[in-house]
DNA sequence: AAGTTAATTAACTTACTGGTTAAGTACAGA
DNA sequence: TCTGTACTTAACCAGTAAGTTAATTAACTT
């Protein structure tokens, strides 16, 4: 759930906003340009995925970034970053043995 | 476009299952209670995200992990981790502070 | 009590997603 | 050349997602 609720970019943007700090829903929908109700529901979306929380002030929903769905994100990643990290040291041993001497360049 | 690929629990499996190696497509689709079709289709959602590349091998077409688009996420997480870890910090400092003795604990 | 501001709920439209079956393409082997 | 295997394309369907406007709830302001 974590992962559709990342893959809209309204939806990053709010969160990109909350990482700064908290924030009320119609101050996190000011810069877009739709309606205050399609924020709430973005903002609906994140918090049953857990990504913000929301408190309640006055008339106000102060929402802020929870970090452990993004935490489970990295974590899901690990399993991958050692298989990129793999192809990635098979580039830097080629630069490396690049820069031993141009006579080593192929097709040359 | 890379979340919303990634959105999907079977494309994930297929992600996982490739990176322990190239792979055809039916033999992707073998764990799936899914069609082949169906299957055929995530790959093609897979491919379009830049997550998997498709090789030409006879009839088959070995299918294989691509690390940018992973790496280009863990690069989007970078921004997020400072905030866990502040959060993480605030936590790493309490329970040390409740190991310097019972007494400081709260609440008792 | 009346009006204003903040936000949600409801009802609806449009478009996309994830699956299906049926038909088509391309290659390998008898 | 015919048959089977691997896969894709096309057409379709049901469910979900993202947006809209209108109405509703709740709290502060005067």
């Amino acid at each position: 759930m974590t992962l559709s609720a990342l893959a809209d970019p309204t939806r990053r943007a709010i969160l990109a906003r909350l990482a700064g700090g908290e924030a009320s829903v119609s101050e996190l929908a000011e810069p877009f340009d739709m309606s205050l109700v399609a924020v709430s529901k973005h903002l609906k979306v994140l918090e049953k995925a857990g990504l913000i929380s929301k408190g309640r002030e006055a008339q106000w929903r102060p929402c802020r970034l929870e970090p452990k769905p993004l935490r489970q994100v990295d974590d899901w990643l690990e399993s991958y970053r050692q298989f990129w990290n793999d192809n990635l040291d098979r580039l830097e041993d080629y630069a490396a043995l690049l820069q031993k001497g141009e006579m080593d360049e192929p097709s040359k």
